[in-house]
RNA sequence: GGGGGGAUGUCCGAGUGGUUAAAGGAGACGGGCUGUAAACCCGUUGGCUAUGCCUACGCAGGUUCGAAUCCUGCUCCCCCCA
């Protein structure tokens, strides 16, 4: 069995901080299963490639023989989220939170052994009194967590925060009270609530835990952070063609990133950077998907993109059946989900396509038999075939 | 409690009575080009039964031939003082 030394050094590998230096080998030293707590956020239940980055971690620890406690924020979504000002983000309902859960659970396990999980939920322990919150709250000041980066940003930049908000992490810490924490892993973003866990542990008389922050994988921009509301995010669930087309709009520049972080591996130097984000997109689908869809993603991608060909499968989408003329700006709207003021402009851009032939402009009203069979195709990546109900 | 500032399209952000469906930027989309859904260049970017009509600058009224721009009330946000 390999010494802690070693494993703490293994562990550490990759994260951007393990803190406090030398506390991860002095846990391991113990030689007892450590508890490592990933939070989960409930209320946009998609596991995207950032974070892959620290499930991949966790992962290492349960292939040490460590056990991964995933806490699901059941109830911090209950409560809505307070920031924003005129945010309207509708309060989450239980049955919402546990289908979220349950798909968090479902994502997370393409990376995590599931024999070795505990889910919590931290309704099991949020749900306390106020005699119990008052004795939480007293544990920080109000300047410490103003000190956290993105409310002192805020602060500055005049924008809301709400007090609930200023609460988040002290419940945050409290979950690490909760289930007796050993590690906390999350981003670099989360260094701050990580380390307020270990204060909140302290004041509870517990064990502090070890703070692991792992690098913030870049989204498919090349530069903002991966995240679902920024909308540069691939999911662990997204359709294998997806996957592959999206990693290949990844800049050039990010690709490094990418291999160190999802892979594990520097970026081939013997492959040109075409090659090597195809041969990226190619593991990263044959990972989430396996080998035969990950042969298929590259296929439909030289198909559809490079030699700009009609894929084989394509969605049908039935016209009226009653012989008039087919208002074309309707039928782009309705199989494509756009306005029918924006299927105008497409059609006046040349954007689209009947049976492989740009329509123009003027071209609004069809006939029927036209249409019937033809492949409908607007810009590169939509398609319909189109069929006489 | 007192004083000051603010709310504009997906987002950021100009605009203080008259071509303002609203500058500029970001994002997105389309076209060209390409090794790519990258970069770069060009274009588009409220809706509709479409040479016109409707909706839109926090909400509700008002002034005016005409308002995002002026007035009144309301809601919400930020800052300073107490």
């Amino acid at each position: 069995m390999a010494s802690a030394s070693e494993d703490a050094t293994f562990l550490s590998r990759n994260a951007v901080d393990c803190l406090p230096a030398g506390a991860l080998q002095d846990k391991l030293a113990a030689g007892r299963p450590l508890r490592v707590k990933l939070g989960l956020d409930p209320t946009a239940p998609d596991i995207h490639l950032g974070h892959v980055v620290v499930l991949q971690k966790l992962r290492e620890f349960q292939d040490r023989g460590h056990l991964v406690v995933l806490i699901v924020g059941d109830y911090t979504a209950r409560v809505g989220d307070p920031s924003g000002r005129s945010s309207t983000r509708p309060q989450l309902s239980g049955d919402d939170i546990d289908a979220n859960a349950r798909t968090y659970q479902e994502q997370a396990f393409t990376v995590l052994d599931p024999a070795r999980v505990e889910v919590r939920r931290n309704s099991e322990w949020l749900d306390m009194s106020m005699e119990e919150l008052f004795r939480l709250t007293r544990t920080a000041t109000v300047a410490q967590i103003l000190e956290r980066d993105d409310f002192a940003k805020r602060y500055a930049a005049q924008t809301p925060i709400s007090v609930l908000e200023l609460l988040y992490p002290m419940l945050q810490a409290y979950d690490s009270v909760a289930i007796d924490a050993d590690v906390e892993l999350g981003g670099t973003d989360q260094k701050f609530n990580l380390l307020l866990g270990r204060d909140v542990q302290r004041a509870y008389g517990k064990p502090e835990q070890v703070v692991l922050t792992m690098p913030i994988l870049p989204g498919v921009d090349g530069e903002r952070k991966m995240s679902k509301s920024l909308g540069n995010h691939i999911g662990v669930a997204e359709p294998p063609q997806e996957m592959y087309g999206k990693t290949l709009s990844i800049p050039d520049a990010a690709m490094p990133q990418w291999y160190d972080l999802l892979l594990g591996e520097p970026m081939p130097s013997d492959l040109g950077p075409r090659d090597a984000k195809h041969a990226l997109a190619r593991r990263l689908v044959a990972r989430f998907h396996g080998d035969a869809a990950a042969a298929d993603a590259a296929a439909h991608f030289e198909r559809v993109v490079i030699q700009k060909d009609v894929p084989e499968d394509i969605p049908v989408h039935a016209l009226a059946s009653n012989g008039a003329p087919v208002h074309l700006p309707a039928v782009i709207a309705d199989a494509f989900g756009l306005s029918r003021s924006e299927a105008r402009r497409l059609l006046g851009q040349g954007a689209v396509k009947l049976d492989g032939t740009p329509l123009g402009a003027g071209e609004l009203d069809v006939p029927a038999e036209r249409l019937d069979g033809a492949v409908l195709q607007v810009g590169k990546r939509r398609f319909c075939k189109l069929a006489r109900g």
